[in-house]
DNA sequence: AACTATTTATAAGA
DNA sequence: TTCTTATAAATAGTT
């Protein structure tokens, strides 16, 4: 999106690469937030900057919520894949 | 993006709720880890559905490192604002 | 699931 | 670094 197309590699230039990187993190926050707001999801989002620098976003503020949630549907998954259930029918739920 | 524009609330028609959520995942997770790549950036991104399925990106796949550093990160930054450090100094900073 | 009209994001440039 | 602008990319509504 702009003046060329961009390739799919890290930007070697220090400059361009922040610049590039401060244009996209917003970007990247705010259809972080539409996706959770239009279509009712739980999103939780983390960027930590090449400099270690920390961003976030999560819905409704509860960012600890949502890791939890995250942890505890990690382990169930692990319990499904173990008992090879077919996650192609399951693939059809959102 | 699209024919039309769009207002920033929650879609009630569940079908087009779908749609769009199922559209935007994917967008949101191309990004994700384009700017991963192309900015050398650690991206952790969770995304529960409305009905409760996971989707999740993670730059090199380590998503439990990227959320132990978050967490760590979050103790250190409660210790600056306890400590009132002027953080608009290191705004600047990436 | 594909298609396209439009909107939106953003790469370069100023 | 903030604003502008041309262009690429995403996507809303449609087929």
């Amino acid at each position: 999106m702009g003046r060329s197309k961009v390739q799919l590699k890290r930007i070697e230039n220090k400059i361009n690469r922040q610049v590039t990187f401060s244009k996209r993190r917003t970007g990247l926050l705010k259809k972080a937030n539409e996706i959770s707001v239009l279509c009712d999801a739980e999103v939780a989002l983390i960027i930590f900057s090449h400099n270690g620098k920390l961003f976030e976003y999560s819905t409704d503020s509860c960012m600890e919520q949502i890791l939890e949630r995250h942890e505890r549907y990690g382990y169930a998954e692990r319990v499904l894949v173990e008992n090879e259930i077919d996650t192609q029918v399951n693939s059809h739920l959102m």
